[in-house]
DNA sequence: TCGGAAAGATGTTTACTAAACAGATCGGCC
DNA sequence: GGCCGATCTGTTTAGTAAACATCTTTCCGA
């Protein structure tokens, strides 16, 4: 029965022995059109079993539109192993999202490379579209990525003066959530764990803080606004000298992210200070290990998902739209996830 | 040629009557489906000269989900007739998109009603979700009208603290437009003509004039910050009184919107100021009598549609989520339309 | 031997329909 | 009158015929 040099098979030879039209196989293999489940598996099996192969017919008319992601690290400091759960959460969302509107998602990381570099991978010829991870980059480098020959939507970053799209977290929203938690609690002596690492988001966490300390009518104490890197290990070492060198110390201290937050509370702890009975802390990402670690770690929820959906949606709308759609940002509340490292001021 | 007491047409009849299946005629008067042009016009011409009139068959399987726009006036210097066909604009944005999504829009309109009176429209039985025009709204009301049982999002108006959804100008990035514009034609000292009508994107305007400033290294002039009230008249009269008591004028004045831009400009040349040889004007809206004032105003084209395109779509997320979709906050760039308002320094 | 048009083959897509469907209504029967 | 099935209504799903776009092959003249 070997069945060698015989002619190849055709589409419609399959759909007879299927029993149905060869619309209706091209339908079933593309993925497209309304096929009841039977009729699918129908066509499917006679695929198999004759072994069809496609070859040229009209060519794919819409040559399946790519999307790319570009993961940049510069300094590493919070785009890392660390974090690539978080990143995945993005991935995720984005995924969902492109996987609707037909388009295929790539993605490619950078540690360290030059703009110049990066802005070359948008040039591939059959891409319509990026996402740039933007947590590391600066406003220059943001502004020179976007130049390129085609719709860019940056996640994890934001410059409000810029004419660029964003989707980024809501810090001042989520910022103020956990100062109305704490003020809520009785927590006047309110301080933060900024960092000086360069992340635009830490910048406007920073803000916010202040801001919604005023909107709150609480003072913002200079002395209890500490300023760490944002590793786990430059947290807890520069926690540590910052807390030694205070004249004070808050009742309560909201920290930049998660990491931050382990590493201080570890400076903590070695300053002879216990959380929740001495002081409370609050961080902000919820990574999953915050739910787990001694205590319990408040945090702030990042709907990560969201996030990569938003930004694809964004791109789409770019992709579709005749005239050009202005820039869009978009922010993204999240939400307080209330655990074991807030007590009440005063301790105990 | 009477024909009363006849049987009533059947679709059936029409379909037959314009040679094609029942199936098609559904489709066609249901906008479902994909129908060519020329069958579609035989399918409702033949409606038309049957006088079809459709009877109870399969009743409306998923009863028309309702969204309603509510228009809402408070003090009315700004949601007024004069501010008509803006607000058109949003409703087309809509439309738009409710009608893609298969969600019936309805539109009402409060003049100085009670909030309590305006929240009770929200119950109506079969309402799905809510776009609220905000611009007139105090962040007490916003805040009032979210607490509704349905989902809601305002447009027109931004309030960064809150945990709830709005879409609006990005009028950081917008008013930042306007500056760098002024401050690359050698502008240096402008001026602000802002209001003091209780709206909140009259406040984010000012705040974002204060900061765009500041970003581009200019110092923002006590003196030359105008606040008038919001209507024509008020901003000539206002403006002209303020003009008069000033220390000194600007090279150019950015105005809160175009309305504003248009009573100051009256005020400016009874002041005996030349428009644009002695002082430039930069409005905000981009009224469709922009264009054709003398001179005509330079000012910030803003996307309304998409503002309104993008509460309904938030909506529609809203209402397919299973779990709660967080709060999300949009922004949208405004372009700038540059006319002859605006001279150089030093005249001439 | 090559160029190029014409004819043929392939898979894709649009525009349409048969048939199944689900309420509403009617008619007949008790 | 009240109930049940038959029939009527418009709707929807799952399918196809035919037009289509692209590639391949054939054929013919230079």
């Amino acid at each position: 029965m070997t069945k060698t040099d015989k002619k190849p098979v055709t589409l419609r030879q399959v759909a007879e022995h299927a029993g149905v039209s060869a619309a209706t196989a091209s339908l079933v293999l593309n993925g497209k059109g309304e096929i009841s489940e039977a009729t699918r598996q129908r066509v499917l099996s006679a695929v198999r079993e004759m072994k069809y192969r496609p070859r040229a017919g009209r060519a794919r008319p819409d040559s399946v539109h790519t999307l790319r992601f570009l993961k940049i690290a510069r300094h590493g400091h919070t785009v890392n192993r660390d974090h690539n759960h978080f990143i995945s959460d993005y991935i995720d969302g984005m995924s969902y999202e492109a996987t609707r509107r037909d388009y295929s998602l790539q993605v490619e990381s950078f540690e360290g490379t030059d703009v110049d570099k990066i802005a070359e991978s948008l040039r591939s010829g059959d891409l319509r579209g990026a996402v740039i991870l933007g947590t590391e980059l600066t406003e220059e480098e943001v502004q020179f990525l976007a130049r390129a020959p085609l719709p860019v939507v940056f996640i994890d970053t934001y410059h409000p003066l810029l004419d660029l799209s964003f989707v980024d977290m809501d810090n001042d929203q989520a910022v103020f959530a956990v100062l109305r938690h704490l003020a809520g609690r009785g927590f006047r002596r309110i301080g933060m764990v900024a960092s000086h690492t360069a992340v635009t988001n830490f910048a406007l966490r920073r803000d916010a803080f202040l801001r919604g300390m005023a909107a709150l009518g609480l003072e913002a104490d200079e002395a209890l606004i500490l300023s760490v890197d944002s590793t786990l290990e430059g947290a807890y070492g520069d926690g540590l000298a910052q807390l030694a060198a205070a004249p004070r110390v808050a009742e309560a201290y909201f920290c930049a992210n998660d990491m931050i937050a382990f590493g201080f509370m570890k400076a903590l702890r070695e300053h002879g200070l216990r959380i929740p009975e001495d002081v409370s802390v609050v961080g902000f990402d919820n990574l999953p290990m915050s739910a787990m670690s001694e205590p319990a770690l408040s945090t702030i929820e990042v709907p990560k998902r969201r996030i990569g959906a938003m930004a694809v949606r964004l791109l789409d709308d770019m992709l579709i739209a005749t005239a050009p759609e202005p820039a869009t940002k978009v922010l993204i509340s999240g939400a307080l996830v209330s655990r074991e490292s807030v007590g009440s001021p005063g301790g105990d």
